[in-house]
RNA sequence: CGGGGCGUAGCGCAGCCCGGUUAACGCGCCUGCUUUGGGAGCAGGAGAUCGCAGGUUCGAAUCCUGCCGCCCCGACCA
C-alpha cells in the first residue's frame, strides 16, 4: 500500500508535485532538458483553462490572431529595458537551411515586438483603434531552473496585446484585463488569487506598470499566476507605433499586454491537491464524474452495466463531463485509487446493490472517505444531483482555499516577526516604503519578494516595518515560485 | 554556475566498500484459471549490450581516469 501512495506534502512538497503529475499522467518529461510533453489528460485540463480566459476575452471585445514564431534578433535590441531582461534566456537560431544565417532569428520569448512592427504597419489613425488582439501560441525562455508547467524551456500562453488612443484607456484596459484573470481563477480554478500590482523591480522588463494576480500555493509559496501590463508608449516609441489624432496631429498609441500560462495548471494542482493526489476544480476537469461499475457474475456484470449505461446518458444529458470504467482489467478498489490520484471530482459506483434499489453511491473527491460518500441516490435523479454536487465541490474548493490563504498571511510590523513569518512559510503583509534597494536587501536576507501591492487596499497611512518611514502602501511579501 | 544526489529491464530499486556462478527483488507487461463494494490470488512466461569511452586484471555492474545526462536545493525568471 505504502509503496503505491504519494510522498505526503508536509514530507516533500516538490517531491510530492513530481511524483503526482506524473502518476496522473498529465505530463512527461522531454527529452531536452526543462522540456515537458504535454500529456493528454493535462492537455485537457489545459483546454478547459483556455476555454474559460477565450470566451472571457471574446465577451471583453478581443480577436485572435497568430504572429510568428521567429523573430528577427534586431527587434528585441529595440526596447532597451526589455532586451536586458530577456537576453539571458533567449534562445536563437543561427543556422538554417544549411547555412549560417545573416542574421540570427530568437525564438520568440514573448511577442511585444513583432506585433509592433506590424501595428506600426496596421495603425494610421485614431479610427483603426483600439487594436484589441490576443494570440495563444508557445514561446522559449531559458530558464536555469525549471519544473514542469511552473516554469519550462517552452511553454503555452495566451498574449495579449492591445493599442489604444489615450493612457486612460490602455490603463482601463489593464486592469479590465487583470479582473478578467481574478475572475477567472476565483470562478473557474477556485484559485482564491490576490489582484496586485508588481513593485517596480518585480514588473515586466518593458513596461511601465504590471499587474499580477498572486496565488498561494499548498506550501504557503506564492505563484504568480498571471500578469497585465500597462506598457505605455515605450514598445511604440522603439516601433514607431503612431497614429493620426482627430487633431491632426502624430502620437504614439498606448498600450497593454497580458498573459496565462501553462503555468495555471500548476497552480491549479498546488492549490487544491492532497496526499491521495490531484483534485480538480468541477469546471476545469477533464472528466467531472466517473462511474465505476462493480460485479461478481455475469449475469451482475449485464445489469450493472445496463444501469451505467443509462446514468451515463442522464448525467451526459444533464451537461455533466462523464466516462464509464467498465474495464474488468482492474478490480474497483484500484480505479478509486486511480481517480483519485487523477482528482475526478465525483465518483459514482454501481454495483449490484444498487441495481436492486434502482439507485447509485456517490463520492466526492474533496472530501475522502465515508464523509464524502453517499448511498441510495435514486437514479432518476443522477443528473440533477450530479450538477449540485459539482457545483458544491467548485464552491468547496474556493472557500477551502480561500480559508488556508487567509490563515496564512500574517501582518508584520517589525523586521524579527517578518523572519519568523517568512521562514514559516506564510505570506507578510505590512506597509511598506522602502526603495528598491531595500528590496533587494530583503529578498537577499529573507528570500521573500514583494508579491505584489493589493488592489484592495485599507486606506489611510501606516509605519513601513523596514524603514520605520510613513507608508501609504501595504504590501505582500513571500517566497515565490 | 555553486552545493547535494542519482544513472543497473517500461517504472522503482538491490548488488558496488571487499572484483569471481545464470545480475536479485517489487510493480508493470504477456498466457491461463480463479477473482471484483477501497490498490486481488495462483501457476507459467518475456524483458538488461549494468549512462558513454578508455584503462587495470585471467576475470569489471563492482577498482582507476575522462566524459555525458538527469533530479533536488540556491542565484535568474511566466
Amino acid at each position: 500500500m505504502s509503496d503505491q501512495g504519494v510522498t505526503p506534502r508536509s514530507e516533500d512538497y516538490a517531491g510530492w508535485y513530481n511524483e503526482v503529475i506524473r502518476r496522473a499522467k498529465l505530463v512527461d518529461y522531454g527529452p531536452v532538458k526543462g522540456t515537458m510533453v504535454i500529456r493528454p489528460y493535462g492537455y485537457a485540463l489545459w483546454e478547459h483553462i483556455k476555454e474559460g480566459l477565450d470566451r472571457r476575452f471574446k465577451e471583453t471585445g478581443h480577436e485572435n490572431a497568430y504572429f510568428p514564431l521567429f523573430i528577427p534578433y534586431s527587434f528585441i535590441q529595440k526596447e532597451a529595458e526589455h532586451v536586458e531582461g530577456f537576453s539571458p534566456e533567449l534562445a536563437l537560431v543561427t543556422h538554417a537551411g544549411g547555412k549560417e544565417l545573416e542574421e540570427p532569428l530568437v525564438v520568440r520569448p514573448t511577442s511585444e515586438t513583432i506585433i509592433n512592427h506590424m501595428y506600426s504597419k496596421w495603425i494610421q489613425s485614431y479610427r483603426d483603434l483600439p487594436v484589441l488582439i490576443n494570440q495563444w501560441a508557445n514561446v522559449v525562455r531559458w530558464e536555469l531552473r525549471t519544473r514542469p508547467f511552473l516554469r519550462t524551456s517552452e511553454f503555452l500562453w495566451q498574449e495579449g496585446h492591445t493599442a489604444h488612443a489615450t493612457p486612460e484607456e490602455a490603463q482601463e484596459e489593464t486592469i479590465r484585463m487583470l479582473n478578467v484573470y481574478a475572475d477567472f481563477a476565483i470562478n473557474d480554478a477556485a484559485i482564491p488569487v490576490v489582484p496586485g500590482r508588481k513593485s517596480n523591480i518585480e514588473k515586466f522588463a518593458g513596461a511601465v506598470a504590471s499587474y499580477t494576480i498572486e496565488a498561494m500555493m499548498g506550501d504557503g509559496k506564492a505563484l504568480q499566476s498571471g500578469t497585465s501590463h500597462f506598457l505605455g508608449q515605450n514598445f511604440a516609441k522603439a516601433f514607431d507605433t503612431k497614429f493620426l489624432t482627430t487633431e491632426g496631429t502624430h502620437e504614439y498609441v498606448w498600450q497593454t499586454s497580458w498573459g496565462v500560462s501553462t503555468r495555471m495548471v500548476g497552480g491549479v494542482i498546488m492549490t487544491h491537491g492532497d496526499d491521495k493526489g490531484l483534485i480538480l476544480p468541477p469546471k476545469l476537469a477533464p472528466d467531472q464524474a466517473v462511474i465505476v461499475p462493480i460485479w461478481k457474475s455475469e449475469e451482475q456484470k449485464g445489469s450493472v452495466l445496463e444501469m451505467v449505461a443509462k446514468v451515463e446518458r442522464a448525467l451526459k444529458d444533464a451537461g455533466v463531463r462523464v466516462k464509464s470504467d467498465t474495464s474488468d482489467q482492474e478490480n474497483p478498489g484500484w480505479k478509486f485509487n486511480e481517480y483519485e490520484m487523477r482528482g475526478v471530482p465525483l465518483r459514482i459506483e454501481i454495483g449490484p446493490k444498487d441495481v436492486e434499489k434502482d439507485a447509485v453511491v456517490f463520492a466526492r473527491r474533496d472530501r475522502p472517505g465515508k464523509e464524502g460518500k453517499e448511498f441510495g441516490i435514486p437514479s432518476g435523479d443522477v443528473g440533477r444531483i450530479a450538477t449540485e454536487w459539482l457545483s458544491d465541490i467548485q464552491s468547496s474548493l474556493l472557500e477551502r482555499a480561500t480559508k488556508f490563504r487567509d490563515d496564512n498571511i500574517v501582518d508584520v510590523e517589525n523586521m524579527d516577526t517578518f523572519r519568523q513569518v517568512i521562514a514559516a512559510g506564510q505570506w507578510a503583509r505590512t506597509w511598506w516604503a522602502g526603495t528598491d534597494e531595500q528590496e533587494r536587501k530583503i529578498k537577499e536576507d529573507t528570500g521573500a519578494t514583494v508579491r505584489c501591492i493589493p488592489m484592495d487596499q485599507p486606506g489611510g497611512k501606516g509605519t513601513c516595518f523596514s524603514t520605520g518611514e510613513e507608508a501609504e502602501e501595504v504590501v505582500l511579501f513571500a517566497k515565490a515560485y
